[in-house]
DNA sequence: TATTGTTATACTCTATAACTATA
DNA sequence: TATAGTTATAGAGTATAACAATA
């Protein structure tokens, strides 16, 4: 999953050298390129969120496979125990699936044992999702697992710029 | 990709009565859940940052589609453009792309006539990649969409919060 | 008529193994 | 032997359309 960037060499040099290192190339050098420049997707926010979620869902993957969990398995399970009887939809709503894609998790989540469906009480339509005890305990141990590796992952933040980031992060999908 | 989760019926409801709601559901209705508590997987920077970055990736890909552009070919077709000569590995390595995954959107770019491939200086292993006078052409207006755009997605951003918030997710990855 | 949940299905993205040509 | 690029392919993730049961 990841390739990792090894440290760039020429990080430091400055624009202006950069430019005459790229005049000077173009004289007797015209294709190698030394060192990649990344500084204007580093401008974009998609860029590094993308980039961000990634290099953490990677851990996630290693970390939570024991537990047989993968990151959307992960956040249905813990909504679940967090609110239980909740709803198909409301799961889709809350964290952005579809429907077809959440029938054969939930199904596969079942018959694991580690959620009971019951009737709705209100809406004959819908379904209740309840977490059983084997589920709720299988969470309480990925949950702690999972936030301890966040934990790794943002470990040259702060707490206060954990928190921080965590907000402003909101601020764009919320 | 974008499921506009629609309001929903009950989204109107004052604090008090949604509360109100809750009480009384807590004691005849014990498996309904009102509003979905999230709070949990919020603290998840791995959540947060991806929750962010599909937010952004669904307007990227409505803008960017006149261009004939994906997140991907986007961020390899402007390092192209900022790397002359720059190589597959080397994209590979700055992008966090897998090497046969390159390939075919190498191949598409050319044949579209966006970029050139010219035989390496120095590794005649190595292919270099050049963007071609159309190539740049698109990519200065898809660069200015896409900054655009990501300014709209992050408006609720004042511009030291998004440098901060810039900065933290490279801490991240990088 | 609108909504919940479901089925079937297609498409995209990502990952792995193995090959070639060159260093 | 190691690396750049490629091929073929498998798997996961995500998308749309249409249907049955209930509101």
């Amino acid at each position: 999953m990841a390739r990792t960037p090894r440290p760039s060499k020429a990080a430091d040099k400055t624009p202006a050298r950069r430019a005459a290192d790229a005049r000077s190339a173009a004289r007797t050098d015209p294709c190698a390129v030394e060192e990649v420049d990344t500084r204007y997707l580093q401008t974009l926010m998609g860029y590094n969120a993308r980039r961000a979620a990634l290099s953490i869902i990677e851990v996630f993957l290693e970390r939570l496979a024991p537990f047989g969990l993968k990151p959307v398995d992960f956040s249905v399970m813990s909504t679940i125990c967090h609110n239980p009887g909740v709803t198909s939809r409301q799961l889709c709503n809350t964290l952005n699936l579809l429907p077809p894609n959440l029938v054969g998790l939930i199904q596969s989540l079942e018959s694991r044992g580690l959620i009971e469906r019951k009737p709705h009480p209100h809406d004959g339509r819908a379904v209740g999702l309840h977490p059983t005890p084997k589920g709720q305990a299988l969470m309480v141990q990925a949950e702690q697992t999972a936030t301890e590796l966040e934990l790794e992952k943002t470990a040259k933040l702060t707490p206060a710029q954990r928190k921080t980031l965590l907000a402003l992060l909101q601020k764009i999908y919320l």
